[in-house]
DNA sequence: AAGCCCTCCAACCGCTTTGTG
DNA sequence: ACACAAAGCGGTTGGAGGGCT
C-alpha cells in the first residue's frame, strides 16, 4: 500500500517562493507560531504543501537564521562534529547558533569535501586518503566518569564502545568508524557528578580530547591537563542542562 | 556576444521517527 | 499492539548565476 501524499499536490505551487508567499508565512506564523503543518497552508492562504511551509520556515525565512559566509572556525567545528557525528546534520546544525542543517549539509557538499580533500583527508572517514583502514592504534574515547561495569553497560546498550579496565570484563575497543545515530535525550545527572576515574594506565581521550581542545577547561581526562574537578565535559562548548554528552544515545 | 561549463543552494522527494487514538 | 497522521530528516535535483573560452 502506497503512503498517502502529505497534501493535495494538484493545487499547490512548487518551486521558488515568492516575496507574497514569504510575506503570508511570516505573517502567520508570527501571528499564530509554528506547528501543525499540514493545516498551516489552507490556515494562511497558501497554496503550498505543509512540508514546502516548514522547510522555507527553518530554512530561510526565520529571524534568527545567521546569513552568510561560515566563519574558519564554524568550519573546524563542522568538520569535528561530522568525524564524530557523521552525516547527522540537524545534530550538527544544533551546535550551529543561526546555522540550518540544509545550509550545512550544502556547505559541506560543496565547501567541506573539497577543504578536506585537498588537505588529504577522506572526507567520509576523516582519515588521510592514503591511511589503510585498520592502521593507527586505537584510541578511546572515555566518557567521563562511566568506567564501571555498570556505568558502561549503559553504553553499551545504547552502542557505544568503552574501554574498561577490569581483568574479567571485555575490553571493548572504539569502533574506527563511530556510525552514531544519536537521539536527544535528558540529562544524566548522576553520572555528571561522579569523579573521574582514569582507569589505571589506560590513556583514554575525552570528548574534549577527541574534539582537539586539549588544554581547554573543559577536558576531563587529564591528558591535557584540565582540571579534573569537572564532573562533565562540554560537548563542543556547550556544557547545559539541557543536552550534554549524556544526552546523545546511540541506537 | 554567445555558448558552454561549473558552482551553489533552495526546494523537493521519499523514507523514518514520533505521536495519538 | 496496531494503524494512521504528522513531523523530521537526509539525499538528490534543478535552476540561477558567474566564469571561462
Amino acid at each position: 500500500m502506497g503512503r498517502s501524499p502529505c497534501c493535495e499536490k494538484a493545487h499547490t505551487n512548487k518551486g521558488a517562493w515568492t516575496k507574497e508567499e514569504d510575506d503570508r508565512l511570516i505573517a502567520y506564523i508570527r501571528a499564530h507560531g509554528e506547528g501543525c503543518w499540514r493545516s498551516l497552508p489552507k490556515a494562511a492562504g497558501l497554496l503550498r504543501c505543509g512540508k514546502s511551509c516548514r522547510l522555507r520556515w527553518i530554512n530561510y525565512l526565520r529571524p534568527d537564521l545567521k546569513r552568510g559566509n561560515f566563519a574558519e572556525e564554524e568550519d573546524e567545528l563542522i568538520i569535528k562534529l561530522h568525524g564524530l557525528l557523521g552525516n547527522k546534520w540537524s545534530l550538527i546544525a544544533g551546535r550551529l547558533p543561526g546555522r540550518t542543517d540544509n545550509e550545512i549539509k550544502n556547505y559541506w557538499n560543496t565547501h567541506i569535501r573539497r577543504k578536506l580533500l585537498s588537505r588529504g583527508i577522506d572526507p567520509t572517514t576523516h582519515r588521510p586518503i592514503n591511511e589503510p583502514a585498520s592502521a593507527g592504534e586505537v584510541t578511546t574515547i572515555s566518557f567521563a566518569g562511566s568506567t564501571t561495569k555498570e556505568e558502561s553497560d549503559k553504553f553499551i546498550t545504547a552502542g557505544i564502545n568503552l574501554n574498561i579496565k577490569e581483568e574479567s570484563s571485555p575490553v571493548f575497543e572504539r569502533c574506527p568508524d563511530l556510525n552514531l545515530e544519536l537521539r536527544i535525550s535528558p540529562p544524566y545527572q548522576q553520572q555528571a557528578q561522579e569523579p573521574l576515574k582514569t582507569g589505571g594506565s589506560t590513556a583514554s581521550l575525552c570528548f574534549a580530547c577527541s574534539l582537539g581542545v586539549q588544554n581547554s577547561k573543559d577536558c576531563s581526562c587529564n591528558i591535557g591537563g584540565g582540571s579534573s574537578s569537572n564532573s562533565g565535559y562540554d560537548f563542543v562548548g556547550l556544557k547545559t542542562g539541557i543536552l550534554d554528552y549524556r544526552s546523545l544515545e546511540m541506537k
